[in-house]
DNA sequence: CGGAAGATTGACGTCAGTCAAACTATGTGG
DNA sequence: CCACATAGTTTGACTGACGTCAATCTTCCG
């Protein structure tokens, strides 16, 4: 098993990158735009260094002014309890916006860091709100995204409230096959970017749970797994243990006629 | 404790109810909008009769082309699992948008029942949609309730994810009498609107829980309850046990000079 | 290579769920 | 207006899934 980390990801780090070229427009901002908004688009868009394993892309509390999108690489973002404690809200893989939640703050509402060595693109929000009036197609793609965010929530609520650790985990498993499947990785083999004591926070059970039904699911014969090396073994079992029906596993979003 | 279910709410019922003249322009859609804007919202606006207890304003699956504003009552939001239980993710007071998950769908992916008799203004999203490619401080708007209604839940899941029964139960009544008193209402005495079921399910606690921990919440005399009618004895106690800082209790958006 | 962080496994405890029964409100029809 | 049915709420006894604690093992990096 081997990692896929690279492939898919934006050809180079140079200043040629574009929306126009990057092998993520599909699935990212640029989605439904024309050549020309792509373009206007691509102007006001920010190249980042990378960020190295464990970097903060922002932190609670910091100034609001952009938003990103994941290029390369992955991020997960927290809140902090008042006891100090975090909990992770989200693991964003690449060509998902990051930092829409804090849009009508001055400051992010959550904590963005870098997973593994990750690259992002800056939209800076103010520049963004200009050309959200210009372009009604990016517009409703920022509604969509924020829509979408929305509903994905829900269906957290929905695993925290109702769901057992077996049933937490194979969803969040088969979720993940299918988001690295829509960006071109295999649905089967896959490296999870975080750790097990990070899945555990984010899915409302202790790391030596996370471990332990790991272990089952692998005696089990639902998966494979070596350290971070998932394989999935039985994806329609898995898919019946996370309590989902095929046709629910991908909803891509669809546009309303604008 | 007398039920306080109408004060507050827009004053009359008939086609003369105007956003300039509700009560509740100044928290819901309206906010920050001048005048003229304010007009022109009203325009497309459809007044609705009311929603009986019980009544659907929609259904999972039904055809989005509209969301709500709730006007007076309450609503609650919710989703099916696949095995046909529902998942309670929202109650939804005046003032407050419905809907909003919906804009890249083309149908409902929660339905929304009425907890009680419930006015609602019905905003058809196509002429939303071209009204905000107008008026920039309405696009904000909308922008800042799907940002709010992000950050709540994320929030939501904090709660699902690391709190116990009695943090979650004052966290809920601490942040139902915030909403309160927002909308003009009395901050320590208010009326349930849902039945402990449903704060069970919202909550991701058995019922029998709910009504164990309302018991011991009269004991520490930090409440008192008869049947839905709710005094908040202790209040600042109830959010200690919330496990939220005074400053919390209350943020109010803040726009983004647009 | 060695130390630290992360992962696994086992033993045990506990919080909240389940089941069951009694009690209370709510609403309907005679 | 009462009688009755039904839904909702409360309380108690018991149980089980998952958390906690602790020890060991593995992986990762400098």
């Amino acid at each position: 098993m081997s990692s896929q980390a690279q492939k898919g990801a934006c050809l180079s780090l140079g200043k040629e990158t574009r929306c126009m070229t990057c092998s993520l427009s599909s699935l990212c901002l640029p989605l439904s735009l024309n050549l020309e908004d792509i373009d206007q688009l691509d102007r006001i868009i920010k190249r980042r260094q990378p960020l190295k394993k464990g970097d903060h892309l922002f932190r609670q509390g910091d100034n609001f002014d952009s938003v990103y999108a994941v290029r390369s690489g992955s991020l997960k973002n927290y809140i902090m309890t008042n006891d100090g404690e975090e909990q992770i809200t989200n693991f964003h893989l690449p060509s998902e916006l990051v930092g829409l939640d804090g849009v009508d703050c001055s400051s992010y509402p959550v904590s963005s860091k870098a997973l593994e060595t990750t690259t992002v693109c800056e939209i800076p929000y103010s520049r963004l709100q200009n050309l959200a009036q210009e372009l009604p197609d990016l517009r409703n793609q920022i509604f969509s995204s924020m829509s979408k965010e929305i509903r994905d929530d829900k269906q957290m609520m929905l695993l925290l409230s109702k769901k057992n650790a077996e049933e937490r985990i194979a969803t969040f498993l088969a979720n993940l096959s299918s988001r690295f499947k829509r960006r071109g990785y295999s649905a089967y083999t896959f490296r999870l970017p975080m750790s097990r004591n990070e899945i555990g926070n984010y899915l409302g059970l202790a790391v030596e749970t996370v471990s332990r039904v790991f272990t089952r699911f692998q005696t089990l014969q639902l998966i494979a797994v070596n350290g971070k090396e998932v394989h999935i073994t039985d994806r329609q079992q898995l898919q019946q243990v996370a309590g989902v029906t095929e046709c629910e596993i991908e909803q891509p979003s669809k546009l309303i006629a604008s």
